[in-house]
DNA sequence: TCTGGGGTCCTTCCACCC
DNA sequence: TCTGGGGTGGAAGGACCC
């Protein structure tokens, strides 16, 4: 599922490892110097693949693509055999289809996914309480306060954990050893698959320098255009950059920090847990909708999820917005501050359907519908937002959606919907 | 090929208050 | 009374990440 490193050079086993870069890696017994390189970047190698082929081992060697069956799916995950064909995460699966016809194809097992990650984490604190898990698969771990107690070096952490994961799950990671979290994470992409890169705290301008500036943590693909328009083709060429011209370039947060990582900085510590900023849900329709009844249907299914989603996490939030994507693909968003914090469906919804008329306002003649979206921000705990009026309806509402939750836990997410959800054959 | 879903952060613009 | 500037919060859009 990684990215990072996909558009260096190809070279050798490793299609991510640029030329002259075979020296960083751990192999053989052979170790580059990790005095000093406290932090650990693990990246599950092609995750949801790899989970799916421990059930079914016999298709190990041939391309496999985890999607969806929707006809807007995009590729979840591809195993290395269906890389070889170009094939990437994120792709669209009609792309993934052209360049590998005789891939298998499987649906995702999402609490699967879930389950094994939990189980890898683990691994990880028990080794030190520093992780900070970035996705399912990956996880930043800060090490240099726990190699006494563990009696080894960063890099026997990181052999350690590739030989547990393996052995206890039947999937294979690849580990990046750095003094910075994004070397770490850089390394990481190049060891993959199934590998692990080390580099020198004292070599970390040599490895950054000759990469191109996408391996930047924060370039996509509009910053990169930018760059190249300045001139600056790799790391190197944006060390040597006066900061002012970057600032200039583009803005004044992102020159400074692509500044910063040139020249191998990069002060951000290993966070274990960083509170929830927004909660969402989105769908993408298989077909664009113009029914003003389905779009209302589908804000009350979203804003029923958001809902569930923060009381399960004992939140609440003021700002409630909506996202609407139409047919061509222009997205526009309109949101509106509450009076104070809601967890309650029927509030979300209620805010979201007055957003979709003025959303539909302004949406200049476009109709068809591709995307509709519910986000709840301005998170606050479920206590501390607490200030109903006497006049609210709230807390009835609440009750019932709370009685939900709980049924929905005991018999099932089918268990309890809205009445205008059901189907008609249902109701 | 035709573009998912769940997030975070940044910039710009605007309204409002002092 | 009018105007301007700074600070702040909200809204909207965009870029990026996995």
């Amino acid at each position: 599922m990684s990215v990072a490193g996909n558009k260096l050079a190809p070279m050798g086993r490793n299609a991510a490892l640029p030329a002259g870069f075979e020296r960083y890696l751990a192999r053989g017994g052979r170790v580059p110097d990790d005095t000093g390189c406290g932090v650990l970047h693990i990246d599950m190698d092609a995750f949801f693949a790899a989970v799916e082929l421990r059930t079914r081992p016999e298709l190990a060697e041939r391309p496999v693509i985890v999607a969806g069956a929707g006809p807007r799916s995009v590729v979840l995950s591809a195993n290395y055999p269906a890389r070889k064909y170009g094939v990437r995460s994120a792709m669209p699966a009609g792309m993934a289809r052209k360049l590998c016809p005789q891939a298998v194809w499987l649906p995702p097992t999402r609490g699967l996914y879930s389950e094994v990650s939990h189980g890898v984490m683990a691994i990880f604190r028990e080794l030190t309480p520093l992780v900070e898990p970035l996705s399912l698969d990956e996880a930043f771990l800060d090490v240099s306060g726990a190699l006494r107690r563990l009696g080894t070096t960063p890099a026997g952490v990181g052999e350690h954990i590739r030989r547990r994961v393996e052995a206890e799950h039947g999937i294979t990671c690849s580990v990046g050893v750095a003094s910075v979290k994004y070397i770490a994470k850089l390394a990481s992409g190049m060891a993959k698959p199934d590998g692990m890169l080390v580099v020198p705290a004292t070599e970390a301008l040599e490895f950054l320098h000759p990469l191109p500036v996408s391996a930047l943590w924060g370039v996509g693909k509009k910053t990169e255009e930018n760059l190249r328009r300045l001139g600056l083709g790799t790391i190197a060429d944006v060390a040597r950059t006066p900061l002012d011209r970057l600032r200039r370039g583009l803005g004044t947060a992102l020159g400074e920090h692509l500044h910063a990582l040139a020249g191998g900085r990069d002060e951000r510590a290993v966070v274990p847990e960083s509170p929830d900023k927004s909660i969402s849900a989105e769908n993408t329709f298989d077909v664009d909708q113009h029914d003003r009844a389905v779009l209302d249907r589908e804000l009350l299914r979203l804003s029923e999820r958001v809902a569930a989603t923060l009381r399960g996490k004992g939140l609440r939030g003021r700002t409630v917005s909506i996202k609407l994507r139409f047919a061509d693909f222009r997205t526009v968003t309109r949101a509106r501050t509450l009076f104070s914090a809601t967890d309650v469906a029927r509030e979300i919804h209620a805010t979201v359907v007055s957003l979709l008329t003025d959303a539909m306002k302004a949406a200049a003649g476009q109709s068809a519908v591709r995307l509709l979206g519910v986000r709840v921000e301005g998170l606050s705990d479920g206590e501390s937002g607490e200030q109903l009026s006497f006049a609210s309806p709230e807390p009835r509402w609440r009750d019932a959606e709370v009685a939900a939750d709980v049924a929905r836990l005991k018999f099932g997410s089918a268990a309890v919907r809205p009445a205008s959800l059901l189907s008609p054959d249902e109701g």
